[in-house]
RNA sequence: GCUGGCGUAGCUCAAUCGGCAGAGCAGCGGUUUUGUAAACCGCAGGUUGGAGGUUCGAUUCCUCUCGCCAGCUCCA
């Protein structure tokens, strides 16, 4: 039979020969390949072929190839703990993107100490450089095989699939482990592996289920590179949100205040005011009309919006007030609905674009609450579109254009975007549906979007739109999301009057761009590692004099650069040059303007960039300049292109 | 909400196997007038998250509670 490999060579492989073996007959085999793709299917390099096919070689460097490598390296944690630890039961063992971990049900968590021979024994494993091999079961064979061992969870996971399909099974030494594969040829292709942490997690995610110990790990073929990823945490780290958020006295999160409420200081403040000034205008040149609502309204609002009916669990309690109860709001849609609602509208006044950056509380358990990115209290970049079925697809793709024009604004560049369609349990008649998922699908195809499909993903009233945005160090967030909504036209009966002179239901469309001001700043935060760029940044010069001869001389150049419209600050302690500027580096002042007796006779400044760059002597005049062209680079003015 | 860990000065962290709680930075007062990431001297700063219990004595041990952290689940 012929064997090709893909961009390779290619010839005759007697049948039933293993991928490896072939790959080595046609002179490209190599301890880094991994596994391989034949006819679009990973599989091991001991699989035998049966017929001809294109094989493709997998190595670290696709991400099927890791999914292997991570995948193999969670059974060899598995081997060694169930070595240390025979009483610890498996269950699941997945590869993530950088990482994988393995669950445990083990009467006890495990310590950081059993973490360390845990280690141990798996770079001992990998030593011993055991063949990894793969075998077929029967359904019952498979039970009986789990049972006899004592595996409970790896049965029932077994009792859970279809009849008939074989049941595949690998086994490396001692130590076999119900999976679907592929795996590496030998434990001792993993070239370095490192055990991270250790967390509960719920048996199949359910927080009914018992808990069991999951270890967290990951392996990459050096030490170098598991170095560079350890190195990669820590910069995580460095960068966190809450630390650089205290560090640079931006926000606070205070007890007395309650869990999930922000305190904005006045350099965060300085900052979200510029996020929501930038915000506010691009909209109004976009076509919208900014709008304020209060943050509480009558429950009945919120009754006839359906929220307490599917939403409750996640709003704060009721207050009653002179007879009647008030409900702190957790969405701004009522609100825009009935401004809509004030008027007979007609089919010349669509769409409608209202847009408010309103302030919404939901009560969130407490586990889940986390610094900026997860409170009760935020407030979303909200707008609802009110438009005729036959303006959605426009409507969509210009706010599309906007999305992206704003997040690119904000020093995004990579995106993934995610088409959602109607999940099982939905209102609204097919064609609704129809319509509004071909008309999302037609504006993203409109911009040449590429999009992931999640089918079944869209909310109970109507398909939507996700974009995730990537941050410096490759994280993904979600922040923007358009979402068509059939719902609440039907419970509060939106009407417009069409140009037959009858009363039809418009549609609404939510989106938010940013999602909400706290997240959104939490993730420039990281993104910026808290050096934001000079139209963001609190503070965009500190003028330091070295003596006090300077002194009036700083105070006048701090007053012409206010006057020019930028955001200095005077410097004038009694203290060491050397210390004004770490102080300003540490508080990442993207300028930095010293003065001593040179600069003022010469009326220049000497101009420090921050993180130590020379930008030598200048002119308050070239000063100024060089501040307006930063500010201009970064920050743009939306052009609608409708 | 669940599992595990942690709460000591404004911040970063020591210490107490149950016996007077201690540093650096920041703050304040002085000295110093300084050239691109930390000048020097001094002062002050704490019901050790909160409540209860055990004890001659609790910051340390126990119980409860609040909060934070890592995850699970959920989500903007």
């Amino acid at each position: 039979m012929k064997i090709s490999v893909k961009d390779g060579p290619s010839g005759d492989i007697q049948t039933g020969e293993t991928v490896g073996d072939a790959l080595s007959e046609l002179g490209i085999a190599s301890q880094d390949i991994l596994a391989a793709k034949v006819e679009g299917a990973v599989v091991d390099l001991s699989r035998p072929l049966s017929a001809s096919s294109t094989v493709e070689p997998l190595r670290f460097d696709s991400s099927e190839g890791r999914e292997v490598y991570r995948h193999s390296s969670t059974h060899i944690m598995a081997q060694a703990v169930k070595e240390l630890f025979p009483a610890a039961q498996l269950t699941i063992g997945p590869a993530l993107e950088d990482s994988f971990y393995y669950d445990f049900a083990f009467e006890r968590p495990f310590t950081p100490e059993d973490l360390e021979r845990i280690e141990e024994r798996a770079a001992e494993i990998i030593k011993r450089n055991l063949t990894i091999t793969r075998q077929e079961f029967s359904k019952q064979d498979a039970i009986d095989f789990f049972k006899a061992r004592g595996e409970h969870y790896k049965v029932e996971l077994i009792q859970g699939f279809p009849d008939g399909e074989p049941i595949t099974v690998y086994t490396q030494g001692d130590f076999v482990d119900l999976c679907r594969g592929p795996h590496l040829p030998t434990t001792g292709s993993v070239g370095a592996i490192k055990l991270l942490n250790t967390a509960g997690a719920y048996w199949r995610g359910d927080e009914r289920n018992p808990m069991l110990q999951r270890i967290y790990g990951t392996s990459f073929p050096t030490r170098a590179e598991v170095d560079a990823y350890l190195a990669r945490l820590e910069e995580i780290k460095r960068r966190d949100h809450r630390k650089v958020g205290k560090e640079l006295d931006l926000i606070s999160i205070q007890d007395e205040i309650g869990p999930g409420l922000v305190l904005w200081h006045p350099k965060g403040a300085a900052v979200r005011l510029l996020i929501e000034n930038f915000w506010r205008e691009q909209h109004i040149r976009d076509g919208y009309q900014l709008v304020y609502s209060p943050h509480t309204a009558r429950l009945d609002l919120w009754k006839t919006s359906g929220h307490l009916d599917y939403y409750r669990e996640n709003m704060f309690p009721s207050m009653k007030l002179e007879g009647s109860e008030y409900q702190l709001k957790p969405m701004n849609c009522p609100y825009h609905i009935m401004i809509y609602q004030s008027h007979l509208r007609s089919y010349r006044d669509l769409p409608i674009r209202y847009g408010e950056l309103g302030t919404v509380y939901r009560y969130e358990r407490t586990g889940v609450l986390h610094g900026l990115m997860r409170v009760r209290g935020f407030t979303q970049d909200d707008a609802h579109l009110f438009c005729r079925p036959d303006q959605m697809e426009q409507e969509v793709s210009r706010v599309l254009d906007f999305t992206f024009f704003v997040l690119r604004t904000f020093g995004f560049h990579q995106f993934e975007v995610f088409l959602s369609t109607r999940p099982k349990e939905s209102v609204g008649g097919d064609e609704h549906w129809t319509l509004a998922t071909s008309a999302l699908e037609a504006a993203l195809k409109s911009r040449n979007i590429s999009f992931h499909l999640d089918p079944g993903g869209g909310a109970f009233y109507g398909p939507k739109i996700d974009i995730k945005i990537k941050d410096a160090l490759g994280r993904s967030w979600q922040c923007s999301t358009v979402q068509v909504d059939f719902n609440n036209p039907e419970r509060f009966e939106l009407s417009y009057i069409g140009e037959d002179g009858k009363a039809h239901r418009p549609i609404m469309i939510h989106r938010a761009l940013m999602g909400s001001i706290e997240r959104f700043f939490g993730i420039l935060i990281e993104h910026y590692g808290g050096a934001f760029p000079t139209w963001l940044a609190p503070v965009q010069a500190v003028v330091m004099n070295i003596t006090d001869h300077q002194r009036d001389y700083i105070v006048a150049v701090v007053a012409q650069l206010r006057a020019a419209g930028f955001r200095a600050e005077a410097d004038l302690r009694n203290e060491k040059i050397g210390f004004k500027i770490r102080e300003a580096e540490k508080a990442k002042v993207p300028f930095m303007l010293v003065a001593g007796n040179r600069e003022m006779q010469d009326g220049t400044l000497s101009v420090r960039g921050r993180s130590g760059s020379n930008l030598g002597s200048m002119t308050v005049a070239e000063v100024l300049g060089l501040l307006g062209t930063e500010v201009k680079h970064t920050q743009r003015e939306f052009q609608p292109t409708h």
